[in-house]
DNA sequence: CGGGCGCTTGAGTTAAATCAACACAAGTGG
DNA sequence: CCACTTGTGTTGATTTAACTCAAGCGCCCG
């Protein structure tokens, strides 16, 4: 998940085809159980069928930036000389199909899959280009709009009341996402609770009352 | 240029064949002249052969965000839904080798090519989350460190004396890339300079007088 | 030689981090 | 069933790293 990625871009463009990989392979993790670790050789990518996963990198000194959030149509596990370049665990119990490595190296086993997966990395690119910007340049306030704002499109529902997200991660790791403190990140969900722009519903459930607002303050911070 | 690709694995690993693509055309570009625009359809992505360009994002205020920077030996111009996602320009007179779309989509008209164009993508995908990494969680110092550790990596000369890094780059170029201002780049140099890891000779050459200090530094904060 | 741009340095300000306390819910065990 | 612990989130007070504003410097180029 990288901030900008629509629901019909992921999905729409060049979906996975229905017989990718191991038809009937599946792989389940529970919440909080590890998939694959950084340095650890590839042999799958995933496509997330339900369920959610933190890819996350982790410095010596124990900070740690979550590179990306995987949701259902997600393609995760992408190799670099043959290795996971984060490690990944699961937010919520998920459900993933297995693509064995080789379907993306080697065209020519199935060429619609192969095509797919490229599509997908290519994708991957231009997303985290986003998050670029959201970490580089972007102060703590229009972090947290950008990252509810992207949440909605990509996981939102939107049905006939108040447009909803439910969050399946903490504070903590949405900090860890947008290189910001807890402290922060709570203070600006209450900052935008207290303008009206959102509404919590538990900790966990996000109402987006105004999504006009949400989406002024993800590029400028008219508080 | 992602801070963490070795000369090594960038050009050893899955060499770009000569053959590659038009065996004969070049692309020459004058330093400040542009190359692409973000939403330009892609006809052709470009391997690096001479010089050095500069791949940007704006936002709508003016905000700049430097992507990478491209080096002999690198391949820009990956499309994500068949657009370029950044700007590209020359930070010096550069020669490219223009490689047609088609041979990234398309694997059967030139495996070993498309093979590399592959392998690039995925290195590009992992040397971004280090950038991730570096943006979201590290200081202003570090950052520099990292920055000058990674150049040294990647296009320093490393002789009989002291490694040298010349820079293509200004510090307004480096503040974009590691999200910082040119003010606070150029006190991190000069903190560099004052305790003995550089030495500047002439504004855009560095000699690191250090490494082993420079690595420290780019881990953990010990002025 | 003068002008201008890019770099450096200093002083003051500010956004976010840190430190600290508290609230609240969920889970545990007596 | 209730005390107690534990984890997670919120809020407040204070500190600090980096930004902003401002001035000066030096180098390149005409």
């Amino acid at each position: 998940m990288y901030v900008t990625i629509s629901t019909d871009t992921a999905a729409g463009v060049h979906p996975i085809p229905q017989s990718a990989g191991h038809p009937r392979a599946r792989t389940r993790i529970a919440e909080g159980a590890y998939l694959f670790f950084e340095g650890d050789e590839v042999d799958n990518l995933y496509l997330i069928e339900s369920g959610s996963v933190r890819l996350t990198r982790v410095l010596e000194d124990g900070r740690r930036q979550i590179i990306a959030f995987g949701f259902p149509g997600d393609i995760i596990g992408f190799p670099a000389e043959g290795l996971y370049n984060t490690d990944c665990d699961a937010l919520r119990d998920a459900v993933l199909r297995p693509i064995p490595r080789r379907l993306l190296e080697d065209g020519s086993a199935d060429p619609a899959l192969h095509k797919a997966l490229m599509a997908a990395a290519l994708r991957e690119i231009s997303g985290m280009q986003d998050h670029f910007m959201m970490l580089g340049r972007k102060s703590a306030s229009e972090k947290v709009a950008s990252f509810l704002g992207a949440l909605s499109e990509r996981v939102g529902t939107r049905g006939a009341g108040a447009p909803e997200i439910t969050l399946p991660m903490g504070r903590a790791d949405i900090a860890d996402f947008l290189g910001l403190t807890t402290e922060t990140v709570s203070r600006c969900f209450s900052a935008l609770r207290k303008s009206g722009v959102i509404r919590l519903r538990g900790i966990h459930t996000v109402e987006i009352l105004a999504a006009d607002a949400l989406a002024q303050r993800a590029q400028s911070q008219l508080n």
